[in-house]
DNA sequence: ACTGTTCCTCTTTTT
DNA sequence: GAGGAACAGT
């Protein structure tokens, strides 16, 4: 094998610089000329810009590599930062398979937060946090602030936490402490925000905690206001690279900036173009004035694109071309025109869920005249991820496999948080959030009184909720039942933690004993409803997770910084998720449902943000187009539910932004006397694929007076629509009815909305009456 | 203290 | 159409 070789000629330091000199790097050769200068350019600051499908992880990987081979800096000196935890993974797995052996000691590849952690653990005394700080999730912070709002009696139906979470982190983002809020953001919050802020600042520090945004914030601080350490990491790291730069905020660019400033040589990839994460602080400005940041920075394009068919760039191009103040790329390719961008549009979501897994189900099995694609070839990008839900809920009924990708948390499950927080109060007694969340958890009889007694006490001994819990007990504060059992389960937590200090008890073991013997896993055992039993599923699967790490310290850390589940799964199924889970993925059969104004671009984006947050939806669209590689079929509904109510749109703007050359616009099949309002010369793609699926029939315009009228009529008061009933009477057995997709047919039988129809060419079919058209009204 | 009810808001996107 | 908070009933 040739990594033999490679791994005997490293032995000697001689020989090795003779085989590389001789073999002239062969990660080069397979590069382009873009990519290449972008390998080689080592010193100095460099903007590596790269398009979508441009080959820039290749390009990151084989320059990591090349500085190790020139020997330009040991392992230890890179700095390579991502933004996801896979990406970083997948960049230590390639450059070990480009060197032929595996890495070891990369220490610095990894997120900008779990980089942050090191350093933070390393120099926590410096802002006031011990080494151990325990890293809150959103669930805690939430709690958190939700007790610091009761306490200033805000009244949270006007003022809700989750406002207050965002404000916050937004600041933090910002790279702005309390004290440096500036004075026009003080009104926010009902005038206390900045106040506010500081109180939970205070009281992280209290819980020796901090939460996501104090990762990189205390970061900064502590470089900003202690030279010598700031200069020791500037030393250490000689090289640095950086993933995805057009996501950084405020904070991570303050945080390069400063680690960058000895040495300079500072790599960041990136692309203006899929800047996508703007509600999240990240300043495309950062990019854009990356050449004014880093004077003498060399920027390098890469430009040819080996993903996508030109029909599919161009119309990706259309679409972004329309934005402002871009740094501008043109994406070429070499390959030949395939198929143009496909355009439907639908009556309503379900239909655009039964059409796209018909399509899924044709192209699969080869019906086309194509070859027969893996389920694995196919994607569903959606705007919103409970647009995920029709998909699942249409695949599931015909039996195609797929999988969610960026669903529910793995960790972010009740049971999974309540069987951490055992393990948290374990592993630090102070953890008064962990102890909250599982007093009371299963019930032992200690409600809401009992709790407000120990957080009484807490407070007036300033100690820990478990040190009070103590304190009252020992004055006999506390009465009955519950107070056996109270000390019941402080002598558990003793003899645990205990337990966790010797080092001769297994870990695992522990975790199954803690969750045991708390009734924990009884709880759920006992438990009746339909879901228990995957619950407890979870559970073993947390405890098998454990078998990772050499202790259960280990574990919370890992899994407070990584909250993605990575099961990853080789069964052949589609894949569906949203926009922005699919940055950097491709596939070659895209589909891209729910493209209506509204939806997409998202209303509330644009109320928020405006033309910036408009712009940034056309970039999430550009993302959304690139990531296919030979087929892109984009669709609108005209119809949909949304909270419950039946809501009308229209297509979205940015359909009609793609050149129509690129594009084709589809009939959908099962229109029954299809081709309403035939398609005019020169009408736009929208009116094409609006006429393809018989919008502007009779029973569209129907149906668009009717919403019109019940939201007129009856705007806000939900119980008085009924809709249903009163539409149901208006049919009798017997009529002769239309309805888009089954075409004609004879009600046969009412009940209640529902009508069971007898139809001319598709049966018989159990239909809602909104769909149901009389026919004579045509 | 616990359970069940209704009413309310809510939906982007996530390290 | 779901999950959370407030309320009422046991």
């Amino acid at each position: 094998m040739s990594s033999n070789e490679n791994t005997n000629s490293i032995n000697s330091e001689t020989l090795s610089s003779q085989a590389m000199a001789a073999r002239a790097f062969p990660y080069l050769d397979s590069l382009n000329e873009e990519q290449k200068k972008a390998v080689e350019a080592l010193d100095g600051p460099v903007l590596m810009l790269a398009g979508a499908g441009t080959g820039k992880t290749k390009a990151l990987i084989a320059r990591v590599v090349h500085l190790l081979n020139m020997r330009r800096a040991n392992p230890n000196q890179i700095l390579a930062v991502t933004f996801t935890n896979k990406a970083a993974r997948e960049m230590k797995n390639r450059v070990g398979n480009m060197l032929g052996h595996v890495v070891e000691g990369m220490p610095w590849m990894g997120t900008f937060h779990s980089i942050s952690v090191k350093i933070l653990r390393r120099n926590a005394e410096l802002v006031g946090l011990k080494t151990n700080f325990t890293i809150l999730d959103t669930d805690d912070q939430l709690r958190l602030l939700k007790q610091l709002i009761k306490a200033e009696n805000i009244d949270e139906k006007r003022w809700p936490a989750r406002q207050l979470a965002a404000l916050i982190d937004r600041w933090k983002n910002r790279a702005w402490l309390p004290v440096q809020v500036p004075s026009a953001e003080t009104t926010a919050y009902n005038k206390q925000g900045t106040e506010l802020y500081e109180q939970y600042q205070n009281r992280l520090r209290q819980l020796n905690a901090v939460d996501f945004g104090d990762l990189l914030l205390y970061c900064v601080e502590i470089f900003q206001k202690n030279q010598d350490v700031l200069k020791k990491y500037q030393n250490f790291f000689r090289f640095i690279l950086v993933d995805e730069y057009q996501d950084t905020n405020v904070a991570q660019y303050l945080w390069l900036r400063l680690l960058a400033g000895e040495h300079k040589n500072i790599c960041c990839v990136g692309d203006d173009d899929q800047s996508i994460y703007g509600w999240r602080g990240a300043e495309v400005g950062n990019i854009l004035r990356f050449e004014k940041d880093f004077p003498g920075a060399k920027v390098i394009r890469l430009e040819q694109n080996y993903r996508s068919t030109p029909h599919i760039l161009a119309a990706a191009a259309g679409v972004i071309s329309v934005n402002k103040g871009r740094l501008g790329k043109e994406l070429w390719t070499s390959v030949d025109a395939g198929e143009k961008v496909r355009l439907i549009g639908h009556w309503d979501g379900e239909e655009e869920a039964r059409w796209i897994g018909e399509e899924i189900e044709a192209i699969q099995t080869g019906t086309r005249g194509q070859p027969p694609k893996s389920l694995e070839s196919f994607a569903i990008l959606v705007r919103a991820s409970h647009q995920m839900r029709m998909f699942e809920d249409r695949f599931l009924t015909i039996g195609l496999p797929y999988r969610v990708i960026g669903g529910p948390r793995f960790y972010e499950r009740m049971e999974i948080r309540d069987a951490m927080a055992y393990l948290r109060i374990v592993a630090s007694s102070e953890d008064d959030l962990a102890f909250e969340r599982i007093v009371n958890t299963p019930k032992r009889g200690l409600g809401d009184k009992a709790q407000q007694k120990i957080q009484i006490v807490a407070r007036q001994h300033s100690t820990s909720l478990v040190e009070a819990a103590k304190i009252l007990l020992s004055e006999n504060g506390l009465g009955g039942k519950g107070a056996i059992e109270l000390s019941v389960l402080l002598n558990n937590i003793q003899r645990w933690e205990n337990l966790l200090n010797d080092q001769n008890f297994d870990h695992i073991e522990l975790a199954e004993l803690i969750l045991d013997e708390s009734g924990y896993t009884a709880m759920w055992q006992n438990d009746k409803m339909p879901d228990a039993p995957g619950r407890l599923e979870n559970l073993k699967e947390l405890v098998k997770a454990l078998e990772n790490f050499e202790n259960i310290q280990g574990f919370l850390e890992h899994v407070s910084l990584v909250m993605e589940n990575d099961a990853e799964e080789s069964d052949e199924k589609v894949s569906i998720m949203t926009l922005h889970a699919a940055k950097g993925l491709e596939f070659p059969v895209v589909f891209l449902p729910g493209w209506e104004d509204g939806l997409f671009p998202s209303q509330r984006s644009m109320d928020e943000s405006g033309l910036k947050g408009l712009e940034e939806e056309r970039r999430l669209a550009y993302v959304g187009i690139t990531r296919a590689e030979s087929l892109c079929t984009i669709s609108f509904a005209g119809n949909r539910r949304v909270f419950g109510q039946w809501q009308s749109s229209l297509p979205s703007r940015f359909i009609d932004e793609m050149p129509s050359d690129n594009v084709e616009v589809l009939t959908p099949p099962g229109l029954y006397g299809g081709g309403y309002g035939a398609a005019g010369m020169n009408s736009s793609l929208q009116e094409d694929a609006m006429a393809a699926d018989g919008y502007g029939s009779p029973g569209w315009k129907r149906l668009q007076s009717n919403n019109k009228r019940s939201k007129a009529g009856q705007p806000k008061d939900n119980k008085s629509l009924t809709i249903d009933a009163t539409a149901s009477s208006v049919f009798v057995i017997g009529d002769r009815v239309f309805h888009q997709k089954f075409g004609y047919g004879q009600i046969q039988e009412i009940e209640g909305d529902k009508l069971q129809i007898n139809f001319e060419k598709a049966g018989n079919k159990k239909v809602v009456s909104k769909f149901i058209v009389l026919a004579e009204d045509i």
